[in-house]
DNA sequence: GACACACTAGTCACGCTGCGACTAGCGCAG
DNA sequence: CTGCGCTAGTCGCAGCGTGACTAGTGTGTC
C-alpha cells in the first residue's frame, strides 16, 4: 500500500483549475481580441455597450476576473505604462493558453436551454466582433439542444398542462425559431 | 443632550429592512401556507419538487433565509418539538407582518421581462398551491409589461437587425403568447 | 492663481448565493 | 454491536453585485 499514490497523485498541482466562470471567459475573450487594461474592459462590459446588453460586469468583477485569469496563467500583464493623463493602468493580454481556451469555448455549444440567453448570445456577439462566421456554432447548438427543445414543445400538448410546462414550451418554440432563423 | 437619542432615533429599530430577496420571499410564502421546519422547506424547494422546478434553494440557503426572515420579524419559531425520530426540528410560522408581505408580493406584477421566468412563475405556482385565482395577477402583469413587449417585438422589424434584438423579440413574442393564453 | 468639478484607474467592504462537506440523533439490517 | 441511511441543521469557501472609497490628472470659472 505504501507504493501507491496515497490520495490523488503528484501531477495534480498544475491542474487547470476549476474551469473559468462565464464572467472570466467573457473578460478573457475580450482580452484575446486586443490587450487592454481593467478600466477599459469595465467600460466595454458596462451597462451601455454592445456586450453589456448581454452580460454586464461591474468594475470590481472585472478586476477580480483579471486577478483569477492572471493567477491561472490565461492572461498576463504586459505594460504598466504611466501613460498620459492616467495614474497606473496595467495592461493585460491573453497568453497562448488563454487563446486556446477562448477558441475552445467559442466553438462549444451550451449544454442547457437556460444558458442560451446569456452565454450563447455572448458567444455569437464575440464571434461577430471578431468577424468570424457563427455558422458552425449555430449548427452545433442546434444539434446539442434540438432534441431537448422538441421534447419541451411536445410536453405542452393536450389539456390541463402545467403552467411551467406551458411556459417552457412557449420558450422552447421561440428559441427553436431563433436558432433556425439565425445565420 | 443626554435626553436626546444619540444616533439614529428610537423608531428605526423596527425598520422594514432592505426588502427581502426572492429566496426569502419564496420561503416566506411557503411558510405562510403552513408552519414548517427548515428541513421540510428544503425538501419542498429542492431540485425535485414542483416549486423546485422553478426556483431551487439548497439547504443552507433555506436556513439562512429563515434566519433573515426571523430577524426581520416576518416569521417566528413556534415549537422546538423533540419529535419522534428527529433531533431538534424548529418549526416556524409566518407572523401577521409576514402574511401581509406575502399577500402584497403575490399581488404585484414583476417589473422586468427577465423576472417573468422565475419570479412571476413562482408567484403563479404559489397562487395555484393556495387555490387562489391568478386572473388578477395575470391582468396586472399584462398591463405592466405589455408595452415593453410590444416595443421589443417591433424592434425586430426590417433587415439587418441585431442578434440581441432578434433574440429579445422572439422571446417577447413567446412571453406575450403565454400571458395571453394563461388563465 | 486658487478652487471646485469631473474623469480615469483601481480598491475595499458588505451581504447574498451556491456548493460541498461536516456534526449529530435515531432506526434498522446484518 | 457495527455500519448504513435518513432526518436535521451548520460551517466554510469562493463567486457575485453593489456602493463607496482613494488617488491621480486635467478643465472650467471666478
Amino acid at each position: 500500500m505504501a507504493d501507491q499514490p496515497d490520495r490523488i497523485g503528484p501531477d495534480v498541482a498544475r491542474a487547470p483549475g476549476p474551469s473559468p466562470s462565464l464572467n472570466d471567459l467573457v473578460v478573457l475573450a475580450v482580452l484575446d481580441e486586443a490587450p487592454a487594461h481593467g478600466f477599459a474592459l469595465a467600460r466595454l462590459l458596462g451597462a451601455g455597450s454592445d456586450l453589456g446588453r448581454i452580460v454586464t460586469l461591474a468594475r470590481p468583477q472585472v478586476y477580480r476576473s483579471i486577478d483569477r485569469l492572471a493567477a491561472g496563467g490565461l492572461i498576463e500583464a504586459v505594460t504598466v505604462e504611466p501613460g498620459d493623463g492616467a495614474p497606473k493602468r496595467t495592461v493585460y493580454t491573453s497568453t497562448d493558453g488563454g487563446a486556446v481556451a477562448v477558441a475552445a469555448w467559442l466553438a462549444e455549444p451550451v449544454a442547457h436551454v437556460r444558458d442560451l440567453r446569456v452565454e450563447f448570445l455572448v458567444k455569437l456577439r464575440i464571434l461577430q466582433r471578431r468577424g468570424s462566421d457563427p455558422a458552425e456554432l449555430l449548427a452545433a447548438q442546434r444539434l446539442a439542444l434540438g432534441p431537448t427543445l422538441d421534447q419541451l414543445i411536445a410536453a405542452a400538448d393536450g389539456d390541463g398542462v402545467d403552467v411551467v410546462d406551458r411556459w417552457r414550451a412557449n420558450n422552447a418554440e421561440a428559441v427553436a425559431r431563433f436558432l433556425a432563423d439565425a445565420g
